[in-house]
RNA sequence: GGAUCGUUAGCUCAGCGGUAGAGCACUUCAUUCACAUUGAAGGGGUCGUAGGUUCAAAUCCUACACGAUCCACCA
């Protein structure tokens, strides 16, 4: 037994006799489930701490373990559509090349394999961190029984009218080249000019200028006297390519207090001019493209990009006399494309939409039945306010990298058909002039499917019925709009139970000063340093170590360090007394033995309150307290005082003392070994038979 | 505008109704005896502010201040 603890040299060879006997396999018996299925990480990059954090889940699968409970803890990659493609467009940029060089298939291909490398490498680093994960049944977003489930899902949602295909405005980034749904979507504040513009009889504000050759409507609010005699004319604009009419509403919506009280409508362009246009019927005029240049309906003005476009409309307007004021320095929201930063531009196109309010209002009483238990509790608010703001979600995006969707357009009926197998001839007509849906699947929609897709595709029949509904769901509260509300939405809605039992959310690791980790910063720790640093031990509890459920968490090495230097104490805990059990090993046949003196009756004494409240934790999610009572039951309390006290004993040969001690450590071994996996099968080695486990043991009576 | 979290020792955070805690940092001492990735002792906080409930409040309630985060179609 070394003086140092050395994770080196215990870490790789005890995970591979773990998975090479089993331990992580899960089976239907007659025990008590206990299921979690891993967030499946995305498969285009290392993992970073964020990742790190399901080490809360491993904590849950290894104390339900040692409860002996039939545990499943099913490891996952998830093909992340969008994200992926970003990433590797990235790097096709940095060989000098662009998604454009290649064909769709190409592309894909490429891709693929992209993905399948970095996956291993994912894989790999999952099972450095020591999660006992279940790998025989290891799934990925893209195998074909998983495309399978998924489209039998699309399918069905359409066949009863909860998915439908309509030309509406969508969220695009021209620059990503595809639409995304609400969530996708950053609102940043920024400054911009404020127009005022003369706009046939009146005035009117607007951050927009250049969507003046979209516009189909004026609308003002119908309790304003100022315009009430012009409500349901039509008024001649003088433009920048020659006079237009448009018809005046009135409409709720419009605020008089702002500007003038009058706003142009732009029903192609503007979110909110687009429901205005709806109410009023006014028509649809798209000015501006998918590549982000204005249109030929501009005359002039087509092939600008919308900001050159803006700058030479103003300075027309200001030339022919229709600028009135200009406004700087407007403070104002504006949607920005969460993955490239360039601002969303709405446009009309015809897209794949989920109906999500009959989804979410069955998934809203789940939760506040509480069907679904949510931990923290504050979450469930939340929760229920993303279900209760949902609109529908637009699942459709103009990406290669992704699960293609089964919709097929018939040519001669100019009409769309679902077909979860590939069809040979046309559903509708019986030709074969059809052609699929250019379209991949948002990532999410597969990923909401993920718990019972997963379980319905591993194991024989009965695996699914035994294990679903999950346990627990266990991720950041960062996904819980996008993933935790949508699962429970398509979960329930596929398999009429709740997907899992319960959620439990954590924060999200953060630099020593609170701030979000990010490459541009240069403040990101890679997890795996730690480890090879300090070991996976240090790093787990120094991720749970006074941590509390569900808040963010500031992370540093020293923190690793103190935990490091912790693992290292409960190894020489287990050397004293290893020891001095082998100079006494002629008087340990000696097996009874009573705990005579009042130190043991003591130590015994507070042991047992320990594991009592230990218990009490555990089961009550209460994760770092009850690591924090093993902390300091085990160095300030066992090895400080207790170890301390009854030295003299020891090393006099008093064997119940000696005993006592081991009995006492073990136990703490095994409550400690959800936190420390490593660290605590090397301790209970040296005591055992060299190929016992403590995965092996029962926590409990 | 709505919502959530935070404000406790120099730093980072636990505690959340009953004599102020941990880690790191700091001071002093110890050390062939499991561990210097150690031990002992110690300094350091009127628990954001103001009210309220209670025999008792860092802990519950109500305001307010400051910080952070999420959400919301002010053209």
């Amino acid at each position: 037994m070394d003086s140092k603890y050395q994770p080196q040299l215990v870490e790789e060879k005890n995970y591979q006799e773990w998975e090479e006997k089993g331990f992580f396999e899960a089976k239907i018996s007659n025990k008590k489930p206990f299921s979690i299925i891993l967030p499946p990480p995305n498969a285009n990059a290392d993992l970073h701490l964020g990742h790190a954090m399901y080490v809360v889940e491993d904590v849950m699968i290894r104390y339900h373990k040692l409860l002996r409970d039939e545990v499943l803890w099913l490891p996952g990659a998830d093909h992340a559509g969008f994200e992926t493609q970003f990433v590797f467009e990235k790097y096709l940029k940095s060989q000098g090349k662009s998604r454009f060089d290649f064909n769709r298939e190409t592309l894909y291909q490429m891709i693929w394999n992209f993905v399948m490398d970095n996956r291993q490498n994912m894989e790999d680093q999952l099972r450095r961190l020591g999660f006992a994960l279940d790998w025989q049944k290891k799934k990925f977003t893209m195998d074909k029984d998983i495309i399978k489930i998924v489209y039998d899902t699309f399918k069905k949602l359409y066949d009863q009218g909860l998915i439908y295909r309509a030309k509406k405005l969508v969220n695009y980034c021209t620059f990503c080249g595809t639409s995304f749904s609400d969530l996708e979507v950053v609102y940043k504040e920024r400054k911009d000019p404020l127009f005022y513009m003369k706009y046939g009889p009146f005035t009117l504000a607007t951050t927009r200028p250049e969507t003046k050759f979209g516009d189909t409507g004026v609308a003002v609010n119908p309790k304003d006297k100022r315009y009430k005699k012009w409500v349901g004319q039509e008024v001649e604009i003088e433009g920048l390519i020659g006079k237009f009419k448009v018809r005046v509403v009135a409409d709720e919506s419009v605020d008089p207090k702002f500007g003038t009280g009058v706003v142009k409508v732009t029903p192609a362009h503007d979110f909110s001019d687009f429901e205005t246009g709806q109410r009023h019927n006014l028509p649809m005029k798209q000015i501006i493209g998918y590549d982000g240049k204005l249109n030929k309906l501009t005359g002039p003005y087509q092939g600008l990009y919308v900001n050159e476009a803006r700058k030479k409309v103003v300075e027309d307007l200001k030339a022919k006399g229709l600028m009135i004021k200009i406004k700087e320095d407007y403070k104002h929201r504006v949607g920005t494309c969460y993955k490239c930063g360039r601002i969303i531009e709405p446009l009309p196109k015809e897209q794949w939409f989920i109906k999500v309010r009959p989804l979410a209002d069955s998934a809203k009483k789940l939760v506040e039945k509480e069907e679904i238990k949510i931990y923290p509790k504050r979450f469930k608010k939340i929760l229920i306010w993303w279900l209760d703001n949902f609109r529908d979600w637009n699942i459709s995006r103009q990406i290669v990298w992704g699960i293609r969707i089964p919709a097929y357009f018939c040519q001669s009926k100019e009409k769309w058909f679902i077909a979860v197998e590939p069809p040979v001839q046309c559903n509708i007509c019986g030709k074969k002039d059809f052609i699929q849906d250019e379209d991949t699947f948002d990532t999410w929609f597969s990923s909401a499917q993920w718990p019972f897709a997963t379980l319905m595709t591993v194991g024989k029949n009965n695996f699914f019925n035994y294990f679903y509904p999950t346990s627990v769901m266990e991720t950041g509260y960062d996904i819980l709009p996008w993933w935790v509300a949508r699962m429970i939405m398509i979960g329930y809605y596929t398999t009429k139970k709740v997907p899992f039992k319960t959620v439990f959310l954590h924060g999200l690791v953060r630099d020593r000063s609170g701030k979000k980790m990010s490459k541009s910063k240069g403040n990101v720790i890679n997890p795996m340093d730690m480890v090879d640093k300090y070991g996976a031990d240090a790093l787990r509890l120094s991720l749970i170590f006074g941590t509390k459920e569900g808040n963010d968490l500031p992370f540093f090495e020293n923190k690793v360090i103190g935990m490091r230097n912790f693992v290292n104490k409960v190894w020489n805990i287990g050397r004293f007394i290893f020891i001095n059990r082998q100079v006494k090993s002629e008087k340990l046949k000696v097996k009874s033995y009573n705990s005579k003196l009042k130190i043991i009756k003591d130590l015994n004494k507070e042991f047992k309150e320990e594991k009592k409240k230990y218990l009490k934790m555990m089961d009550g999610y209460r994760f770092s307290q009850a690591l924090g009572l093993i902390y300091e039951f085990l160095w300030h309390r066992f090895a400080d005082y207790y170890i301390e006290q009854l030295k003299g004993e020891v090393i006099n040969g008093n064997i119940e003392a000696l005993e006592s001690l081991k009995e006492v450590y073990l136990e703490n071994l095994k409550m400690l070994h959800p936190f420390a996996p490593f660290v605590t099968e090397a301790g209970w080695k040296v005591f055992n038979k060299e190929n016992s486990s403590i995965l092996l043991e029962r926590l409990k009576g």
